[in-house]
DNA sequence: CGCGCATTTGACACAGCTCAAGTTAGGTGG
DNA sequence: CCACCTAACTTGAGCTGTGTCAAATGCGCG
């Protein structure tokens, strides 16, 4: 159960990756992960292949079953800022008005499960348990929203750095989380962050040299101090 | 209709001020504002008066009837986010899951009813339309946070507040558009923006110079140059 | 084994922050 | 009604963290 995502994370060539070899991990997800078992298709998707696109209408939910998946916008001048990191379990694209605001793509190869928002809204619209998850979840996106407002509202670079490596590895699965596998590039991490790739770059080293976290072939980080982490992320600059 | 937020944002002493004074412009308020007319209660709130705060138990949701309010959030050290301005038919405290994230306080004297959180779910429970909007008005929130986020992670201190005024510009009563009467002080548009009160003053200042901006008293600003602000605001930074 | 892209590192610039001193205005008391 | 008084705001000068630009390094892929 705790391989499943590095299982896909495992270093394929696109020309060589192969749907089944990530399809069994679907049987191995936990119980109770899926939002409705019987109904949904699942897809594979590869790395950085789009879900959906920005402004595309929002005609289907998603949820990560392997893999991840990021959530972004670009600016007409080609700025980027990334929403959300997705990992297996998470719900995505299902609260959107009529498009979706962001796009959706794959940090990995990746399995996502997707659902026809009409089949969806209309069993909601019969099921009141079904409706009230769906309102708690986006509440729940809300509140994670107002995280990320406080984290670029308020914080320093290192600041923000250790609240992101504390986020990762409270998200991992729950064996080693002294390890973090990071999918994403520098660049989602600094448009996720608010930085820039070189900012995002030289405070990780400081991290490194200091010995508060480890690094090795750089999507892999070992936190070696999470209390310093911890102590750095509670308090916002200044 | 127009002037009844005027009305209650009128400088009253602390001390004089009565609640009958607003209590008219309930009257006066928008058919269908009330999100239930026939049940909650109408209360009135002194200028800076805290309505909830931070980590209360969410046992009521809130509209504001007149005048305005902000949602802030403290931190240990001090510093301080203000996450929303509401204005007249806002709701805010609604899309908390056990307690509220932010403290709710009033930017002026204000008028707000109060729903019983008990009855508005027991209410929503039954009627899915109810239930629907709930979630609708939620995910609105979720969007004006991604906004924010943009705000927050892309833009630069003239960009911010460029958007900031079309913002309180376009929310303002359908009248006079082209001024904007802040109740809100320096610090908490600073809060708001994630600048400091410095930086939003000398911005204020250079845009007042250049034409783009009138300012009479502080609380009170005319847009001139609409399109410049649009300019300056649509362009993230770089 | 070598190429190309992501990442790291370095040097420098500048937007916005800090600290500090004026200025204005709103509220209070004479 | 006017003058004071205090708090909010504005303005100034200098500093610093982060962005920018550029070069070096290393890693993954063919």
């Amino acid at each position: 159960m705790s391989g499943h995502a590095q299982t896909i994370a495992a270093p394929l060539s696109a020309d060589r990756w192969q749907p089944q070899l990530v399809l069994h991990t679907l049987a191995s997800s936990p119980a109770g992960l899926d939002l409705f078992e019987e109904i949904g298709t699942v897809l594979p998707v590869r790395r950085d292949q789009e879900i959906y696109g920005q402004d595309d209408p929002a005609d289907y939910y998603y949820q990560v079953i392997g893999g991840s998946v990021r959530t972004v916008k670009l600016m007409a001048d080609g700025r980027r800022q990334v929403s959300e990191f997705l990992m297996p379990g998470d719900l995505f694209g299902f609260d959107e008005l009529d498009r979706h605001d962001f796009a959706a793509e794959a940090l990995e190869n990746a399995l996502v499960k997707r659902y026809s928002r009409r089949v969806v809204e209309a069993l909601a619209q019969r099921s009141m348990p079904l409706a009230q998850k769906l309102r708690h979840l986006t509440i729940a996106k809300l509140r994670r929203a107002h995280e990320r407002l406080l984290l670029l509202g308020c914080m320093t670079a290192s600041e923000r750095i250790a609240t992101f490596l504390l986020q990762m590895s409270d998200r991992a699965p729950a064996s080693a989380k002294a390890w973090i596998a990071l999918a994403m590039s520098r660049r989602d991490i600094a448009d996720y962050l608010g930085l820039t790739i070189e900012t995002v770059s030289r405070t990780l080293s400081v991290l490194r040299v200091d010995g508060t976290i480890g690094m090795l072939k750089k999507t892999r980080i070992e936190i070696r101090d999470r209390a310093a982490l911890e102590c750095l992320a509670s308090e916002p600059r200044h």
